[in-house]
DNA sequence: ATTATCTATAGATCTATAGATAATGC
DNA sequence: ATTATCTATAGATCTATAGATAATGC
C-alpha cells in the first residue's frame, strides 16, 4: 500500500491515525474531480473543502500544503492503476493467448482509469520535484510489470528470444499504447469504441512482438559499459548515462 | 504558416503588423523557456515581460490575456514540427528503407523538439477550450502526414494490404511513439542514446508494420459503407460516436 | 497628431494560519 | 483537558488597465 506508506510522511496536526485516514481520502476523492475538470493550479484549496464538505480550516489540518493534496491523490491513483494491471496478469490464463489477454486486461485498466491517467500526465508537473520522482517511480513500477510479464513469455518460448533492452522497451510501449486511449482520446473515442481499439491495437502489439525470428538479429548491444553500477543499475550492457 | 494566419486572430492596439509580428515572436520566446521551466501557471506576465525585455504595460498591448500567449506558443510549435516532419517525409529516399529513415528523421525531431512538445502535452489544457481544440487540430494534422506515408507504402506495395483504421492506428502509434521519447525522458534517456532508442524502437514499428500476411486477415471490415465517403469516414463497419 | 511604450496601481484573488468554539473522553 | 473543527483574515500575490511619457512622421 504506497499509499498508506506515504500517509505516514505528509505531517498533521490531527492524532487520531484512523480519523486522518478517513479524512484524507474523503479530501482527496474530493480534490481529483476538480482537479481533473478545472487544473490543479485553477482549483482553490477553498473548492476542495467545500466539496469535501469540511472547512478551510479543518483542510490544513490534514495537509500542509495544496500540494501535498496533489500527491496525495496522484500515489492513490497509481495505487489502483497497480491493482488493476497485477490483476490483470493473473486474468490472462497463459498459453498462447497469453499476451493478448494482458494486453486487453491492460487497456480495460486504462479505460477505466482514463480520467485520472490523463491527469497525472497533465499535473505532475505541479508537484514539488521530490515527489515528482516518486509518482515518476510509480509509473516505473508499473511498467516494470509488464516486463516481468514478456520476460516469463520470452523464456517459455511463447514469444521469440528477445533481448532484455527489446523487452523494456516493448513494456514501456505497451504502457504508453494503453495511455494513448486516455490522452488522445478526444480523437480516438470518436472514432472507435474501446473494443475496436484494443483490437487493433493487440493485433499491432503481437506483430510487435512475435515477428520471425530473423526480425530479431542477435543482441547487438551489450557494450559493456565500464564498471560503474550505481542506484540506476545499468544491470545490462546497454544503459548509459545521459546528464 | 498556420502561425500567421492565427497571428491576425489575436486583437492588437498596435498598428504596425510586421512590428506586431516582431514583437509577439520576441515575447513568445521568451515566455515558452519560461513555461518550460516553471509551468503555465507558475509564470507570472511580469516574469515574461522582463525575459522578454520589455514593459508589462507593453506586453499587454500584443496580447489581450496571458492564455493568448500560450495560444501563439503552442501554435508556433506545432508550425516547426509540421515543417520538420515533412522534411523528414522528403529525406525518406522511397525503396525498401523508406519507412525506416521517416521514421528515423521523425524520431529526430522529437529529440531536437523534445522540451516543447512535453510542454504541449502539460499545458495544452490550460488554454480556453477554442484554443485547446485547434491545438488539438494541429496535433491531427501532423499525424495524417504519417497516415499518407503508410497508406502510399501499403499502396505501392512496400508495406502489406491494410486496411484504413489500421493505417490510422499505426500512424498514431509511430507519432505517440516518438512522443514518448519526450515525456519518459526522464528514464529513457537514463539509460539510452537516442541513436538506441531510434534503433530499437524502428525494428518494433517495422515489426508492427510488417508481419506476415496471415498477420493481416483479409479486411474483415469493409461492410461497403454505402457509397458515403466522409471526412469522418466510417468507412466500416466498426466506428461510433461516443459523447 | 499619431503611435508605441512606460510606470504605477486598482481590483481581485488565493493560500495558509491565528485564535475562537465545539465535541470528546477522563 | 484534549482533540477536532470552525470563522475570519493577514499577507502576499498576480492580472490587466489607466493615464503619463517618449518616439515618430507629417
Amino acid at each position: 500500500m504506497p499509499a498508506k506508506i506515504h500517509q505516514a510522511t505528509i505531517p498533521t496536526q490531527v492524532k487520531d491515525p484512523g480519523l486522518v485516514e478517513r479524512r484524507r481520502r474523503q479530501i482527496a476523492d474530493a480534490a481529483v474531480q476538480l482537479f481533473i475538470r478545472n487544473g490543479f493550479h485553477k482549483t482553490t484549496t477553498r473548492q476542495i473543502a467545500r466539496a469535501a464538505d469540511i472547512s478551510i480550516g479543518s483542510l490544513y489540518e490534514y495537509f500542509h500544503c495544496k500540494e501535498d493534496i496533489l500527491y496525495l491523490v496522484c500515489e492513490q491513483i497509481h495505487s489502483e492503476m497497480e491493482k488493476g494491471v497485477a490483476q490483470a496478469m493473473n486474468h490472462a490464463s497463459g498459453g498462447k493467448e497469453a499476451l493478448a489477454e494482458v494486453i486487453r486486461e491492460y487497456f480495460l485498466v486504462c479505460h477505466r482509469m482514463s480520467d485520472f491517467i490523463l491527469m497525472i500526465y497533465q499535473q505532475t508537473q505541479s508537484l514539488p520535484s521530490q515527489w515528482q520522482r516518486r509518482v515518476l517511480e510509480n509509473e516505473l513500477r508499473i511498467t516494470g510489470l509488464l516486463v516481468g510479464v514478456l520476460a516469463r513469455l520470452a523464456s517459455s518460448g511463447e514469444l521469440p528470444r528477445l533481448n532484455e533492452r527489446t523487452i523494456e522497451i516493448l513494456a514501456h510501449n505497451i504502457v504508453v499504447l494503453g495511455h494513448m486511449w486516455t490522452f488522445r482520446r478526444w480523437f480516438l473515442a470518436k472514432h472507435y469504441r474501446i473494443e475496436d481499439y484494443i483490437r487493433l491495437q493487440t493485433a499491432a502489439i503481437l506483430r510487435m512482438c512475435t515477428a520471425g525470428p530473423e526480425e530479431f538479429p542477435a543482441p547487438i548491444d551489450p557494450p559493456a559499459a565500464g564498471g560503474g553500477s550505481d542506484a540506476d543499475s545499468p544491470s545490462e550492457g546497454g544503459p548509459r548515462e545521459v546528464s
